[in-house]
Parts: structure tokens; sequence; C-alpha cells
DNA sequence: TTTATTAATCGTAATATTGCAATCAATTAA
DNA sequence: TTAATTGATTGCAATATTACGATTAATAAA
């Protein structure tokens, strides 16, 4: 009913999950993709880098803050965001762990 | 409007999303973590080991499937689902590019 | 204080997703 | 042929997501 039944799955399974779905998301992506790029915190100007409205940016932002992967702190009127990089460690070996099962055997179909 | 802005991001970072889209729900997870634990094929049973409704589980099969992650062979009354090398290799290393990000940078907050 | 700037929040509309009962199509077994 | 099995499709209800205009809260500049 448009409701995940996290229940009947694994901690890992929902991690995994929850890690990805923030990602699924190209307003998502392109956010991270700048934080990375610029070494330093960045603050309202992806709006003007991305072409969305500002409360759209802010509810994304919103998203990727509430899994940990980006941190904000205030400084003057403006908001200094950037990668939490023990989080976006951990999240990614996670995922790296998922990515990389073993392929090999597959053999079929 | 519920609708996501595709247009206005670059092919690398739709293509990231829509992948990680997939991944982003639990059965879809325990789904391909099934199909690689087996290394052979596997059918219906998959309704069976998650519980949830075979329709639900045909819905995650064809979402995995249109994205080309899975694909499936009809073996008599059954169907054989596995993991799309080719696929889900390519698909790999681009999430993987955007993981492994230069992180060492970071240094704010 | 007044005004500007920045970003969060609220409210709302449109669309997407999740899940399942019921049904259907196709193959296999009897 | 008829019945059984398998899995896709349809239709629906409930919830989630995306996007943005309007507003608000907070700080900085005048």
């Amino acid at each position: 009913m448009g409701i995940t039944k996290t229940a009947i799955f694994s901690d890992e399974q929902n991690e995994i999950a929850n890690f990805a779905k923030v990602i699924g998301h190209p307003a998502r992506v392109a956010i991270l993709q700048r934080l990375f790029a610029i070494d330093a915190c960045v603050c309202g100007d992806l709006v003007n880098e991305i072409g969305l409205a500002q409360p759209t940016i802010s509810q994304h932002l919103k998203a990727l803050k509430s899994l940990g992967l980006i941190q904000g702190t205030i400084d003057g009127t403006s908001v200094c965001y950037c990668i939490h990089k023990e989080n976006w460690t951990k999240m990614k070996s996670i995922m790296l762990d998922f990515l990389n099962q073993d392929i090999s055997k597959q053999d079929c179909c």
C-alpha cells in the first residue's frame, strides 16, 4: 500500500535500500557530486547550479542530512553543507559489499 | 509534482539515480542477494523466501528487469531469473565511480 | 529599527510507489 | 480435453515523493 514492509527484511537489507534510495534522485546525486568537487562547504548556491527551486533543494538536503550523509552548520545567514566523512565512509562500505558480490559463479539463462 | 525533472541533469547523474533507485527497496535488494547466492537461476520460490505476495514480487522483478539488471527465461511453467552479468558489471562500475569520489579533501563544518 | 538575505517550513498539487486480490495467459500433467 | 501450476497483468487503495509558491525565522547590513 505504498508503504514498504521493512519488518520482513534484515537490517542490512534495509540499510542498503535506504542508502540507495537517497542516491536514487539525480538532484541528490548532483548535490553530493558538487559537495565532493568543492573541497570546502557549499551553501545555497546549489540552488543556482542545479535548476530547482530553493524549497526543493532544501528538501533534498534534508533527505541527505536525515540519513547522515551530509552535515550543515550555520554560517551567518547562510548554511554550510558538506559531506559527513564518517557516515559516508560507513555507508559506502555497506554498499560496496553489496555491489562486489561474486558474479563469477553466475552462468545461466 | 511527484515527477523527477530528469532533463536538467546529466545522463550520468540520471544513470546513477536510476540504478540506485532500483536498489532502493529491501525486496529488490533481497532478490538480488538471493540471485547472487544461488549460483544458478531461481524461479518463483522468491515468493516463499521473501514474505511478499506473488504479484508484488513479480512487480519488483519487472523493475529489476526493465533496468536490465536481471534476465528471465521461460522454463516450462516457471520462469528462470538470473543476474545479467554484463549489465550488472556496467552499472556497478558507474556506481563505484560515484562512491569512490575523493573524500580526503573534505575538511569543514 | 528597517531592510535585505538566506534557508527552513507549510501547504498543496501532481505523480510515483508499494502491496495485494482477482484475473488472465501459458504450459504441464492427468 | 480438463485440471493444475506458474507467473504476468489489471485494478485498486494507501502512502510516498517531487516540486514549488507563500510564508516564516534568523541573521546581517543599512
